[in-house]
DNA sequence: TTTCTCATTGACCGAATCGGTTAATACCAT
DNA sequence: ATGGTATTAACCGATTCGGTCAATGAGAAA
């Protein structure tokens, strides 16, 4: 890709970015014009070809630049070093949703890409997510010491329900349209509050 | 559309819908190729055109075959009539993975077209789906008794939480590709039960 | 076999779309 | 004016699309 792309105001590359992942997200790498893209960027195709030499270029980039920004939000907060099982989910739906106001399709770009079959990019496709292939599948509970948490509970449905429910809040958040983002965050704290009460000691 | 469609073996029927399911459930409704849909239901583009003057009759006969399947399908489970709050959610899942072990992509495919945009199909389209857009921002809980509840519990609180699990479970059976969706009902049989013991009295 | 019926298809068409190129602009500081 | 840079309109060849139609195939009836 063209270097002077970072040359842009900063405003001018989130708009062509948040194209990409839109226009990506929601059709196939096939299908997906530059010039639907360009249009939507509020730039002309030529100007996008200016900075990405093909489709192929600016796809790659989109990928690696999602991985990029995933994994800066999520170092951003806390939610690593976070003992608390509770407040490690609340931060990471947190991260996520910072990120959606900046990136709102961002997350949905990723997940399709990772679907992503077409042979044209495919074979570099993997190499960019390939780390994330086998640490999705780990879904085993985190270490969680028994002693805080109520006698007799089973800490493994425990863990899946919230789990579960999370995930249930991010897929509101991505397919639900445009919905008051703070409203979602107030909800998701006072689940978290009830889920503490529920089961702590 | 060509009444002779229905004198097709029941198999050959379901070919077609579901190849149709999946193509509009990938695709927005321009960028699917009648092409890709007869190629994957194991017929000729011509014949498919047989069956459905165009592209915009083909569309809107899954969309209300889809509605009325859902609805057939939901009405079979004794889902509405069942008084006990989790058992009405597992119902309602088990009614779902029957769906979908016919139909893999059927609720994909109702999802998109609740947002499809196109002019082309919009005014129809709206027609069949209105019904449901106002049911969809019901997501207010259900009448519970507070008394067969421990006592003390948020019962709101409690149906957020189940509600979202349970969206949570549709999500992973919808995104995380084809899994084993008997080991899906078990799991969620599981957390019913954990839920049962951990908020009943 | 011949004939009739009907499901099914390959070949085709005009129009639109696609990725990508290029030569020309608009803009702005010197 | 001049030079350099950001930006674009116009264009191109190839492909794809929705849709049509004449032809083919298969099976039952004669």
């Amino acid at each position: 890709m063209n270097e002077k792309f970072y040359n842009l105001p900063e405003e001018k590359q989130n708009r062509i970015l948040n194209a990409g992942f839109r226009v990506f997200a929601n059709n196939s790498y096939r299908k997906s014009p530059m010039n639907e893209i360009a249009l939507e960027a509020g730039i002309s195709k030529s100007l996008l070809f200016f900075y990405f030499r093909n489709k192929k270029e600016l796809y790659l980039f989109l990928l690696k630049t999602a991985e990029e920004l995933t994994r800066s939000y999520l170092s951003g907060t806390g939610c690593y070093q976070e003992e608390d099982v509770f407040e490690m989910m609340y931060q990471g739906l947190l991260a996520k949703t910072e990120m959606m106001k900046k990136y709102p399709d961002m997350s949905a770009f990723a997940l399709r890409a990772y679907y992503e079959e077409d042979e044209e990019v495919r074979g570099e496709l993997i190499k960019i997510i390939e780390p994330y292939t086998k640490l999705s599948t780990n879904t085993s509970l985190p270490k969680l010491d028994p002693c805080i948490f109520k006698d007799g509970l089973d800490l493994k449905m425990m863990y899946q329900d919230i789990y579960l429910a999370s995930e249930g809040y991010m897929y509101q958040m991505q397919h639900r349209g445009p919905i008051d983002i703070d409203r979602v965050i107030r909800d998701y704290r006072e689940l978290i509050d009830f889920w503490k009460k529920q089961y702590l000691k």
